[in-house]
DNA sequence: TCTGGGGTCCTAGGACCC
DNA sequence: TCTGGGGTCCTAGGACCC
């Protein structure tokens, strides 16, 4: 890999909830174990034993946010419906999740990551790019030391691709999953990444990888070999050059360590769909806990926001916004639900509801807070 | 009884300013 | 009479990711 120089990793625990929940629950391994839904922790029996609830006995509008191994084998994965996942596989064991363990946990390894190489993005709770060119050590011995790191630090595997930048680390940790460690130099990109379906690369999602497949392209080597007048054609100069580059395994994106966060949200599908007028007051009750949850959020930060919106599910699940920028930053429930009343008046409301949202964005960063209660000076000093 | 909740980034048009 | 180019901010929607 001297052809770059970088020595890009990038780290993925394997099915991180599911297998936070398994050392909590040893007894549950090996089965198939899905999380998902709302929903009290097992109860735990006279004898010690827990009461675990089976997916068939799911009722709601629920989604599978991680599947164990076990259970993917029927077929169920993240992002499906519970409903349908439990006509899958109507045994596999249920449970809701529990996301101050999957905190803790993701501190932990996190730490352990850190403790061996100190350049890390934050790419959510369960997975972390690394900048790994200045750290001593042969790069795939270095995987290993990293991977046995985490290991000690949460009892937990994860998969690592190690190669010269991001684009390429990312697709890699995924070939050797679970428990992989997968490192590639440019050399090989003909070989290993030209063989992958376009939609492996992240960026290129559901819309792109069907319009891809309408123009025959269905691999990484075929958009790679594809003509760039019609990429353009279809995707716009911008994309398509990005398809482009992409294709050759080029990424000259730093790691970003920065942790500033750009909005701020609350939301909810409710059980059943509302409408505006029969439902008015469940409806109401509901934005006033958004707001209030999500000013709970913004204080907890010690950011403060200029813009709310609002965000509408329709029973069709079409989505609409609407939102409004302030003229003084606002953090606290009353002004939050004030601003997303105002915008709930702009939008359609005769169709029934499913969800309902509130969002704080342009946010200005703790420290602001006590600059905006400044008294304004007048503009003859300025 | 398909389809969660938390995010980021991009685009595109209009208002407004110099 | 005909018709500048920058730039920023705001709004709404959409793709995508974990």
């Amino acid at each position: 890999m001297a052809e770059s120089g970088r020595r890009i990793a990038h780290i993925d625990m394997d099915a991180f909830f599911a297998s936070v929940e398994l050392l909590r629950y040893p007894q549950l391994r090996g089965q198939p174990v899905v999380i998902g839904g709302r929903g009290d922790a097992p109860a735990q029996r006279a004898d010690g034993s827990y009461a675990f609830r089976r997916l068939r006995e799911y009722v709601g509008r629920g989604v599978i946010t991680t599947a164990t191994y076990e259970a993917r084998a029927f077929g169920v994965g993240s992002a499906m419906g519970m409903m349908k996942a439990a006509k899958l596989a109507p045994d596999a064991i249920l449970l809701p999740a529990n996301f101050d363990a999957y905190r803790h946990y993701s501190r932990l390894f996190k730490e352990a990551v850190a403790s061996i190489a100190p350049a890390i993005e934050d790419r959510g709770i369960d997975e972390i790019f690394v900048d790994l060119t200045r750290v001593e050590g042969e790069t795939h011995e270095l995987g290993l030391r990293i991977k046995q790191a985490v290991r000690d630090a949460t009892g937990l595997t994860c998969s690592i691709g190690v190669t010269p930048n991001k684009l390429l680390s990312k697709i890699c940790s995924d070939l050797d999953k679970p428990n992989g460690l997968t490192v590639l130099g440019l050399d090989d990109i003909p070989a290993r990444i030209w063989p992958l379906s376009v939609r492996k690369v992240n960026g290129i999602g559901p819309k792109a990888t069907a319009k891809l497949a309408a123009l025959g392209i269905e691999t990484v080597g075929q958009l790679a070999q594809a003509d760039q007048g019609l990429l353009q054609d279809y995707f716009g100069a911008h994309y398509a050059a990005w398809l482009a580059r992409v294709a050759q395994g080029i990424d000259e994106r730093e790691i970003s360590t920065s942790r500033e966060s750009k909005s701020m949200s609350r939301e909810t599908t409710f059980e059943r769909d509302l409408h505006a007028r029969q439902d008015r007051e469940t409806l109401s009750a509901i934005l006033v806990t958004l707001c209030a949850r999500l000013a709970e959020d913004l204080e907890r930060k010690g950011y403060v926001s200029r813009t709310i919106s609002i965000k509408l599910r329709y029973d069709d699940f079409q989505i609409v916004s609407r939102n409004v920028t302030l003229p003084q930053p606002v953090a606290d429930a009353a002004a939050i639900l004030q601003a997303a009343r105002e915008c709930l008046k702009r939008v359609p409301l005769q169709r029934k509801l499913r969800l309902l949202g509130v969002r704080a964005s342009t946010l200005e960063p703790p420290g602001a807070m006590a600059r905006a209660s400044q008294p304004v000076q007048g503009d003859l000093f300025d």
